[in-house]
DNA sequence: AGCACGCCGACT
DNA sequence: GTCGGCGTGCTC
C-alpha cells in the first residue's frame, strides 16, 4: 500500500503540517508535486492538498483516509523545487504553505467547489424544520454551491443535516473542479448616460454619502477600473455594487492585454572584453567543466562592465543547452537592464518583475517550465523560476536589501541560490561594487572565489569625490542647501551642456514639522512617525501608512502659531534648483513622481535624449543607470541613512554613496562628485570619498566582531504586534520569559547579551498597530535547537500564549530592524 | 480555521 | 423533545 504526505490548503497554523493519506486506486498515477482532493476533518469536507512525499510503509498506527481525486496529470514542479521549499520552511521558520507558494505556479488556476442538488426522484415529506429549510432552498435554487448555500441559510451544523439528507437519498452532494479562467478580463465601470445627473442624485438619496462621492468621481473620469475605484476612494465592492443595483452605473468586462510591454528593443551587440574582464570571464567559464563547481563574487567598481560578463556567461550557458537565472534588484530592473538582455537574446528571455499581471506572470512561468525560454531575468522571486536544466545563477548588486524577502518565508535570496545550486549542481555568481560585509567575509573564508575588476571598462577614471563639511558652510554664512562648491559646479556643468544628478535619500519637501514654541513634532495619528510636508499637495504625509493631513496653523499641543518646517526632501531640492537655475530643465524622480505607469521609463528616455539638465532623485536613481553625459553628481546630505538606529546603517550609507557617485563620469569626460555632509570624519564617509571598499570593510568587520553582529553571529528578530497595547506588551513578556529559561541555562548571568528585550520596536506603532521586539543573538551551531524552540513558542503556540489580534513575526537575520 | 460534540438552559 | 449558545478539542 502506498501513502502520501499531503499539505492541506488551510491557512490555520495548527493545520500546517503534513497529513498522511492512502493513495489506494491512484498509486500508479500519482506523484510528488501533484495536487489532490482529500476528505478532511470530521465532516470529510473535500479540500485541496499538495503531495510532498510518497512512501510505502506506515510507521505509526493511525487511521488514514483515502484521497478522493488527483487534480494534475503531471507534477506542477520538480522534486528539487519541493525540496527547496521544504528547506526554506525549516531555515526561515515559515509555514509549509507560504514556503510552497514560492515554488508553485503563480495564482490558483483551479478551484474545487462542492455542489448540492435535490435527487430527481426523491420522495418524502415531514422533514424536521432545518431539513425542510434545506429542501425548500434546493427547490428554488436547484444546483447550489455549498458555499452560497451556507451564506443563504444560516443553520449551525448544516453539514450534519446535509449528510443525513444525502444518506436518505433525498439530495446529492458532489464536488467539481471548475477551472477559473486565467485572468484575461478586468471589471470596469462606466456611468449609465441614460440617467441625468440630478435624477441620479435623487436616486442615490441623502443618506448614501459614500455612494454619492463614488458616483461623482466616476462622472468625472467616465470610465475606470472597478478595483481602482475601491482603492482610490477607500471603499468596498458592496457600496459600488449598490450603485449598479440602482441602475446608475454599468459594470462591464474589458479584455486585458496579456503581452508584456513589447517596445522596439534594438539589438544590443556583443562587446569586446578588456583584459580584466576577459580574465574574470575565463576563470568562471573554466569552472563550468569541473566536477566540483565553484561559486564566485565579482567585486568590480561601478562601471567596470559586469553586465557584459553576465551576458557572455549566459551565452556560454545557452551553448551548453543550460538555463540561466539573472537576478537584479527591483529598482534596477529598469528598461536599461531589460533592454540589454532582450536586446542580446531576444525571445529567449523571460522577464519577471512586479508590474506583471497575474496572467502575464503565469504565462512567463509556464514558458520557463515548458522549456520554451532558457534565460530568466527578474527580481528576487525569480530565484524560484522552474527551469529544467539550471546551469547558472547570477545575483547582481548582491548587497541590496531587496534580496531579503519581507514576507514569509523571509528568505535571503543568496542563501536560496546556494541551496538551489547544491540541489541542481549549477554555479552562483554574485556581483557588486560594494559587496555586503557578510558576503565579503564569507568570500575571504573561501566560500566564494573573489574576482576583482578595479578599472572601469571604458578606461574612464572613477569620479573625483570632493567632501564638503556643511558645518563650515554655515560658518561661512551659507545657509542654502547647496554648498558654494556644488553651486559652482552645477553652473559650470550647465554651461558645458552636461548633465547633473542630485541625490537625496528623502522625498517630500521637509522631513518634519514642529512647533518652535514647545518643540512638539507633528506625528501621524496611526503611526509613531513624524509626518513629512509635501508641497505639491500642500499637506503632511506619513511615509509609512500614506495618510495625509492638513497642516495645522496652530500647534495642537501648546496653541502657538510658530509652526516650522525642518529638514529637506527632494521636493525642496527641486524648488531650490528651479529658483537658482531657472534656465535649466529640471526633473524630479522619486516614488511620488513615478507612480503613474510608464513615467519612470519616460524620464529615463528624456535623460538619455538629453532633454534633462538636472535630475533630482532618491535611491531610485542610484542603481544601474548609465548615462555618459552625467559628469556631476551632487549628494545633498550624505548623513540621512547614517543615523538610523540599525547596525547596518554605516554599511548602507557607504553603499549608497559609492553607488550614486558611480553614476558620474561614465562617458569620456571625467566625473566629479560633491559630497555634502555633517559627519566628514565618519569612516563610512571617508571610505566612500576614496571609494575604498577595503578600508571600509576592515573598520566595519572589526566593529561587527566587537559588538557581536553578523557575520559573527545570527540575529533573530521577534516582532510582536497588534492593536491592543497591553496584549502586545504581555505576550512579548511571556515569550521573553520562556526563551529566557533556555538562555540562562546556557549563558548564566551573561544571557542579556544574547537575548535583548522585550522593548518597543524603534518604530513603536505603524498603522495603529503597536510593535514590540525581542532580539536574539545566536551562533550557527545552536540555531537548530533555538529555531525548534521558537517554532513551538511563536508558531505552533504550544504554550498557549497567543491572543486574538496579536501576531508574531519571526525574522532570521533581518535586514530591517525598525 | 471550521466543525462536531457535549453540556446547559429555554422553549414547547 | 428540540434548538441555540458556548466552550473544548481534533483534524491523517
Amino acid at each position: 500500500m502506498k501513502y502520501a504526505e499531503i499539505i492541506v490548503d488551510n491557512r490555520a497554523s495548527k493545520l500546517d503540517r503534513p497529513f498522511t493519506y492512502s493513495l489506494n486506486g491512484f498509486s500508479d498515477t500519482v506523484r510528488v508535486g501533484m495536487r489532490v482532493i482529500v476528505p478532511f476533518g470530521n465532516g470529510n469536507k473535500p479540500i485541496k492538498g499538495f503531495i510532498i512525499r510518497i512512501f510505502n510503509e506506515l510507521t505509526e498506527e493511525y487511521s488514514v483516509k483515502e484521497i478522493i481525486d488527483i487534480l494534475d496529470t503531471e507534477p506542477l514542479v520538480t522534486n528539487n523545487m519541493i525540496e527547496l521549499g521544504l528547506w526554506m520552511k525549516e531555515k526561515y521558520l515559515s509555514s509549509y504553505l507560504d514556503s510552497l507558494q514560492q515554488i508553485l505556479p503563480p495564482g490558483d488556476y483551479k478551484q474545487i467547489n462542492t455542489f448540492v442538488e435535490l435527487n430527481n426522484n426523491y420522495k418524502g415529506s415531514n422533514f424536521t424544520e432545518n431539513k425542510q429549510k434545506i429542501v425548500d432552498y434546493l427547490k428554488i435554487n436547484e444546483i447550489s454551491l455549498l458555499d452560497n448555500m451556507k451564506k443563504d441559510i444560516r443553520i449551525t451544523n448544516l453539514n450534519f443535516y446535509l449528510k443525513e439528507l444525502a444518506d436518505e437519498n433525498i439530495i446529492n452532494i458532489y464536488n467539481d473542479i471548475k477551472a477559473t479562467i486565467t485572468k484575461k478580463y478586468e471589471k470596469w465601470i462606466k456611468i449609465d448616460d441614460s440617467i441625468d445627473f440630478s435624477h441620479a442624485i435623487e436616486i442615490i438619496g441623502k443618506r448614501a454619502k459614500k455612494q454619492l462621492s463614488i458616483y461623482k468621481y466616476i462622472c468625472e473620469i467616465d470610465e475606470i477600473q472597478f478595483n481602482e475605484v475601491i482603492k482610490t476612494l477607500n471603499t468596498n465592492s458592496t457600496t459600488v455594487n449598490s450603485l449598479k443595483d440602482k441602475g446608475l452605473i454599468l459594470i462591464f468586462d474589458r479584455e486585458v492585454n496579456r503581452t508584456p510591454i513589447k517596445r522596439n528593443i534594438s539589438k544590443y551587440n556583443k562587446l569586446t572584453f578588456n583584459p580584466d574582464q576577459l580574465e574574470v570571464y575565463n576563470e568562471i567559464v573554466q569552472s563550468f567543466d569541473k566536477p566540483n563547481k565553484k561559486n564566485f563574487l565579482i567585486h568590480g567598481v561601478t562601471g567596470s562592465g559586469k553586465t557584459e560578463i553576465y551576458l557572455q556567461l549566459v551565452e556560454e550557458m545557452l551553448e551548453r543547452k543550460k538555463d540561466s537565472i539573472i537576478l537584479v534588484p527591483e529598482i534596477s530592473l529598469t528598461p536599461q537592464t531589460i533592454d540589454r538582455f532582450v536586446g542580446r537574446f531576444g525571445d529567449e528571455v523571460a522577464v519577471l518583475h512586479s508590474k506583471l499581471s497575474q496572467g502575464e506572470r503565469f504565462d512567463q512561468w509556464r514558458s520557463i517550465r515548458e522549456g520554451r525560454v532558457k534565460i530568466v531575468v527578474g527580481a528576487r522571486s525569480a530565484i524560484f523560476a522552474p527551469t529544467n536544466n539550471l546551469g547558472l545563477i547570477i545575483i547582481d548588486e548582491e548587497h541590496e536589501d531587496t534580496y531579503k524577502s519581507s514576507q514569509n518565508p523571509k528568505y535571503i535570496t543568496k542563501e536560496v541560490a546556494l541551496k538551489r545550486n547544491e540541489l541542481e549542481n549549477a554555479t552562483v555568481v554574485l556581483g557588486s561594487a560594494t559587496p555586503s560585509v557578510e558576503t565579503y567575509y564569507t568570500t575571504l573564508n573561501k566560500k566564494f572565489k573573489l574576482l576583482q575588476l578595479n578599472q572601469r571598462a571604458t578606461k574612464s577614471n572613477l569620479p573625483k569625490v570632493k567632501l564638503i563639511d556643511m558645518r563650515e558652510q554655515l560658518h561661512l554664512g551659507n545657509r542654502s542647501i547647496f554648498s558654494i562648491e556644488l553651486h559652482k559646479e552645477i553652473v559650470k556643468n550647465l554651461e558645458n551642456k552636461k548633465q547633473t544628478i542630485l541625490f537625496l535619500n528623502r522625498r517630500g519637501f521637509s522631513s518634519f514639522v514642529s512647533c518652535r514654541s514647545c518643540g512638539q513634532v507633528i506625528k501621524c495619528t496611526n503611526c509613531e512617525i513624524s509626518m513629512t510636508y509635501h508641497k505639491n499637495i500642500n499637506r503632511l504625509r506619513c511615509h509609512y501608512c500614506g495618510k495625509t493631513e492638513e497642516i495645522p496653523s496652530i500647534c495642537p499641543e501648546c496653541g502657538s502659531k510658530y509652526i516650522k518646517y525642518f529638514g529637506i526632501g527632494t521636493e525642496r531640492v527641486e524648488e531650490e534648483s528651479r529658483r537658482l537655475f531657472p534656465a535649466a530643465k529640471i526633473v524630479r524622480m522619486d516614488s511620488d513622481t513615478t507612480s503613474a505607469k510608464g513615467s519612470f521609463d519616460s524620464i529615463l528616455e528624456d535623460m538619455k535624449d538629453k532633454k534633462i539638465d538636472i535630475l533630482i532623485g532618491t535611491q531610485m536613481i542610484s542603481k544601474g543607470l548609465d548615462f555618459p553625459d552625467v559628469t556631476l553628481v551632487g549628494i545633498i546630505a550624505a548623513d540621512t541613512t547614517l543615523n538610523l538606529p540599525d547596525y547596518r546603517s554605516p554599511e548602507k550609507a557607504f553603499q549608497l554613496i559609492t553607488q550614486v557617485a558611480g553614476r558620474a563620469g561614465r562617458g569620456d569626460t571625467p566625473g566629479r562628485v560633491i559630497l555634502q555632509t555633517y559627519n566628514p570624519c565618519h569612516y563610512s564617509i571617508t571610505s566612500s570619498k576614496n571609494q575604498n571598499y577595503l578600508s571600509f570593510y576592515n573598520t566595519e568587520i572589526k566593529l561587527r566582531k566587537e559588538f557581536m553582529y553578523p557575520p559573527f553571529i545570527n540575529l533573530i528578530s521577534l516582532l510582536i504586534y497588534g492593536n491592543n497595547y497591553n496584549d502586545v506588551k504581555n505576550v512579548s513578556g511571556k515569550i521573553y520569559d520562556i526563551i529566557k529559561k533556555y538562555f540562562i541555562e546556557k549563558y548564566k548571568d551573561t544571557y542579556k547579551e544574547y537575548l535583548i528585550g522585550p522593548n518597543p520596536a524603534p518604530i513603536e506603532r505603524i498603522k495603529n498597530s503597536f510593535r514590540w521586539q525581542i532580539i536574539i543573538k545566536a551562533c550557527d551551531y545552536e540555531m537548530g535547537k533555538l529555531k525548534d524552540k521558537l517554532n513551538r513558542v511563536c508558531i505552533i503556540d504550544e504554550y498557549k500564549i497567543k491572543k486574538d489580534g496579536i501576531k508574531i513575526s519571526v525574522d532570521i537575520n533581518p535586514t530591517n530592524m525598525l
